[in-house]
DNA sequence: TTATAATATTTTGTATACAGCATTTAAGAA
DNA sequence: TTCTTAAATGCTGTATACAAAATATTATAA
């Protein structure tokens, strides 16, 4: 949990938690609770208490008064939704793109992409699935919209956990180095209308492994 | 500060604080000292620290470790980038009000309508800018997509003070009313796009008003 | 006076104590 | 055995104490 050292614990604490919650080792519905944490993180409950608040804000967390927190369900219709407001978001961020990339940003793009293809052949599921953000994050970077990025980053933190699952599924990932060549093949022709259908495809191919995993989670609770 | 007695203190100090800085109560930049809100909303500093967390969270506050919150403050940019942001949202809403829209609905809108109408003439800015949240949100409920009204509702808290002040300078409120009324009737018609452009300008006559407000608040920082 | 250093004060960060609600466990009655 | 009640345990909610950092204040030197 050592993450920074000169950070109050409350935001190593939450990274703790938030990652656990991301790579499932905090399972949904899974209980959070105080003292316990407290103790594995070697920490008192204070700094617990104030991650959990934070964890609530970002929907990773569902607090029941006097009764604890627990890691969030999501059910396939909470899926859905958020599906929606990523795909709109999504429209909205590369319309910004195309009009304000600059040179810089092709090249990090660039950079990622070839990071992206590199490592999809060492079948390391965690470094694919950073590679792959990373290559997104560009674009939402340079929207130059700080607070789209956030909203974005957290819708894509409520799906991460299942979209995980997903990506280990995946034998082959020649499909997503396709798409990923196509999105940087139309931003540098900034033709804005082929870049959304083609990030829209890109996520709408996680969906239905994704409900799989949801389904599956909600079979037996 | 006693909204509700048997939710836990730190519910009911975030939502004390939080009206406060709606309400510009708080104003932006202003610092959130622990012991000093503690005295004055009397408990103690637990409750205002967790609340203070989930004001972080809601982009209400700013921390900066080991210095402590303030009311977070918005430059041009800011609100920029989060009109940018409910554009692009309100139109997802609008067309899912579209979709969706229940007579239950259309209903409730009415009466939302009919009640913005009777408090434009008593010129009591509270209760305008209340009927005015009131009418949007029963589109906003009608999309049956509550992570995407949580959103919403997040963005316009962030302008929601700066916004305060537009409505108190605006003389005459009839612009807003045939606004109004233009939406419920082209939701009726089931009329996306006439919707959207209305909702838009909608929301771009707010943009000057609330510029204005800023930059005086720069002014003098 | 202005700048710098030393000191005092304030404020945040964290741990801990204790009360009260919830839940589980144990005990007793049907 | 099964249901109900009582006791015990566990957990959250809140207050408070204390340490460490930041800030303000005072004293001292240039």
């Amino acid at each position: 949990m050592d993450s920074n050292s000169d950070l109050p614990l409350r935001d190593n604490v939450f990274n703790a938690l938030r990652d656990a919650i991301l790579m499932g080792e905090l399972a949904p519905g899974e209980r959070l609770m105080e003292i316990h944490l407290a103790n594995k993180l070697g920490v008192s409950r204070t700094p617990i208490r104030e991650a959990i608040r934070m964890l609530e804000q970002e929907g990773l967390a569902v607090t029941i008064p006097r009764k604890g927190a627990q890691v969030a369900k999501m059910t396939e219709k909470d899926l859905l939704d958020v599906l929606e407001i990523r795909d709109a978001l999504d429209e909205l961020a590369v319309s910004d793109a195309c009009e304000r990339m600059t040179s810089e940003d092709f090249r990090k793009l660039e950079d990622a992409m070839q990071d992206f293809v590199e490592v999809t052949r060492t079948k390391d599921v965690r470094a694919i699935v950073e590679a792959d953000e990373a290559f997104h994050n560009v674009i939402y970077e340079a929207t130059g919209n700080p607070k789209l990025m956030n909203i974005i980053q957290n819708l894509k933190e409520q799906m991460y956990r299942y979209r995980y699952e997903y990506i280990k599924q995946d034998k082959d990932y020649s499909d997503l180095v396709t798409d990923h060549s196509k999105i940087l093949d139309g931003l540098r022709r900034k033709d804005v209308n082929y870049v959304r259908s083609v990030m829209h495809e890109h996520l709408q191919n996680q969906v239905d492994s994704v409900k799989k995993v949801i389904q599956e989670q909600n079979e037996d609770s």
